[in-house]
DNA sequence: TGAGTACGCTTCGCTATATA
DNA sequence: TATATAGCGAAGCGTACTCA
C-alpha cells in the first residue's frame, strides 16, 4: 500500500492498494481511541481503481469521517453515534433547493452543471462536512426498493378509497399489490428501484410470454401486471422529482381481443320464459337476473339499488341508477333513470323494495356466483361462453334492432355517447324513453 | 386539423378456492 | 350450502399518436 498522488487537489487520506484498489485510511489521534472502540485508524476501501471515481468517492468517505470525528471531539462514543438516514438527507437536500443525488448516480450520469451547483451551496454554507454535505452530495445510496415505491404510491393516493366499499378498496389495491408481488418474486429480491433496468424488465416480460405461451395467464393480465407496476414508478418519478427514467414504459405485449356473447331474444322466451326452471333459485337472485333483462343494469347496479330508488308505484314505474351509500358507479354517465317494462317491471314488482339480501359489498359477487350455478346446472346458459352478463349484449342486440336512437341506446346502457353533454340524467324525458322501451317489451309476446 | 387507431388505465363480472 | 376472498379477464373510457 501506498500514498496516492493527486493533481491539483489534496487528499492526505487517499491510499492506493497493492491490487489498484483505492483507500481511505485515516489515523485516529490516541486521545479518542477509548470513544472510538480501541481502534487505532479508520480504513475503508473506495472499492474503485478508477482514479476519477476514487477522487468523487474520496470526497463522500472524507465527509462521513469527518462528521464522526466532529462528535468524537464532542466526547460521543463510536458505538453511540447515529448517522442521518436517508430520509433525513433528503429532506435536507430539498431545504437546499436540491434534488438529492446519490454518489453513484453522480457518477453514473454525471452533470457538470449539477456538481458546479453543488459545490457552489457547500461553499456558500461554509464548507460544511458533516450531514450537509452529506445531503449536498449524495453520501448514502439511493435503495427505495419498489416495495417502497408501493407503500408510497398508497400512501399518497388514500384520498382515493374515501367512500368506497371494504370490497371496492380491495379490488383496488390488490392487483397492484400482486402486480408488485410478482415481480419481486421473479427478480428474487425487492431490489431497489435503481437496480432495475430495461434489461430486467425484458427479461420479465419474457417471463410472462412463457406463461402466456403454457396457458397459465392471458396477455391480458400479463399487461395488467406490467402496468400496475409501471403505474407506481411512474407515480414515484413525477413526485419526488427524480432523474431515474421508467424501464417499464413502453412495455406491453399483443392482445387478442374476445367478447362476451349475447343471448338470443328466441332462447330466452323459450328456456326461461316458458316453464319453471327459476323456481329452486331463491327469491331475491331469481327477482335481480329478470330485473336485468329489460332494464340492462348489470349485477352491481341492481344490487346497490336502494328502496329509494325504485319507483314502481309511480306513473311511469321506473328506477335510478345513481351513486348511494351502498356502491360508487363506473363512471359519472353510468348514471340514468329506466322506465320499467315486460320482465323487469314484474321483477320490481314483486320486490319493489330491491334485494336487500345483496345490497352489501360483496353482493355482486354472490350474485353472480348463484345464478351462474343455477344457469349452468339447470342447462339454462346459450353456450358455455354466456355469462349473466350477456343480458347486457342482448339488451343492446334488442335496442339496435328495435332501432332506439344510437344515443338513446349509449344513455340505457350507462355509456358514453360522442353527443351527449356531461350530465346525462337529464337529457331525456322519462315518456320519452317509455315510449321507445315499450317496443323491447313486444320481443316477450 | 380532424379522423382513426393504439395504448394506458380503471372498473366490473366470473370463478376457483377457502371458510363459516 | 351459502358466502367471502382474491385473481383473472372483459368492457370501456380518455388520451396520445399517426396520418392524410
Amino acid at each position: 500500500m501506498r500514498k496516492a498522488t493527486t493533481h491539483g487537489f489534496k487528499a492526505r487520506y487517499l491510499y492506493i492498494r497493492g491490487d489498484g484498489n483505492y483507500l481511505y485510511r485515516r489515523a485516529i489521534p490516541p486521545g479518542y481511541r477509548i470513544l472510538a472502540n480501541r481502534r487505532s485508524e479508520f480504513k475503508e476501501s473506495l472499492r474503485t481503481k478508477d482514479y476519477n471515481v476514487a477522487i468523487v468517492r474520496y470526497g463522500e468517505t472524507h465527509s462521513k469521517y469527518e462528521a464522526i470525528f466532529d462528535q468524537l471531539r464532542r466526547g460521543i462514543a463510536l458505538k453511540d453515534q447515529k448517522a442521518p438516514t436517508l430520509d433525513e438527507l433528503k429532506s435536507k437536500a430539498a431545504s437546499y433547493g436540491l434534488l438529492y443525488k446519490s454518489i453513484d448516480a453522480h457518477i453514473s450520469k454525471p452533470d457538470l452543471k449539477d456538481i458546479a451547483a453543488r459545490i457552489g451551496k457547500w461553499r456558500e454554507l461554509g464548507e460544511p462536512t458533516g450531514p450537509e454535505m452529506d445531503a449536498i452530495f449524495g453520501s448514502l445510496p439511493d435503495e427505495t426498493t419498489l416495495r417502497q415505491v408501493l407503500t408510497f404510491y398508497e400512501e399518497q393516493n388514500r384520498g382515493d378509497l374515501i367512500g368506497l366499499t371494504s370490497r371496492e378498496v380491495s379490488k383496488k389495491l390488490t392487483p397492484v399489490r400482486s402486480a408488485v408481488d410478482r415481480f419481486v418474486t421473479f427478480a428474487k429480491a425487492d431490489i431497489p428501484l435503481k437496480n432495475i433496468n430495461k434489461g430486467m424488465v425484458n427479461a420479465y416480460r419474457s417471463h410472462l410470454i412463457h406463461q402466456i405461451e403454457t396457458g397459465s395467464i392471458q396477455a391480458n393480465t400479463a399487461n395488467k401486471l406490467l402496468m400496475h407496476v409501471r403505474k407506481i414508478i411512474t407515480f414515484y418519478i413525477n413526485n419526488m422529482d427524480t432523474d431515474y427514467s421508467n424501464p417499464f414504459l413502453g412495455i406491453r405485449l399483443k392482445e387478442e381481443k374476445a367478447a362476451r356473447p349475447a343471448f338470443t331474444v328466441t332462447f330466452i322466451k323459450t328456456k326461461w320464459l316458458s316453464g319453471n326452471h327459476f323456481t329452486s333459485l331463491n327469491e331475491e337472485a331469481r327477482g335481480a337476473l329478470f330485473a336485468m333483462i329489460d332494464t340492462g343494469c348489470g349485477p352491481k347496479e341492481v344490487c346497490g339499488l336502494a328502496p329509494e330508488d325504485i319507483h314502481v308505484e309511480a306513473e311511469i314505474p321506473h328506477i335510478i341508477v345513481r351513486q348511494n351509500q351502498y356502491r360508487s358507479l363506473k363512471t359519472a354517465h353510468r348514471g340514468r333513470i329506466i322506465p320499467l317494462v315486460g320482465q323487469s317491471l314484474l321483477a320490481f314488482q314483486k320486490n319493489p323494495n330491491g334485494f336487500p339480501s345483496y345490497r352489501r359489498p360483496t353482493g355482486q359477487d354472490a350474485l353472480s356466483g348463484v345464478i351462474m350455478k343455477h344457469l349452468r346446472s339447470n342447462n339454462l346458459l346459450e353456450t358455455t361462453g354466456h355469462t349473466v352478463y350477456s343480458l347486457r349484449h342482448l339488451f343492446m342486440d334488442r335496442m339496435r334492432k328495435h332501432q332506439l336512437p344510437e344515443e338513446l341506446q349509449s344513455y340505457l346502457m350507462g355509456h358514453k355517447h360522442p353527443t351527449m353533454g356531461a350530465h346525462y340524467g337529464s337529457g331525456y324525458e322519462t315518456s320519452h324513453v317509455l315510449s321507445y322501451m315499450k317496443k323491447l317489451e313486444l320481443d316477450w309476446k
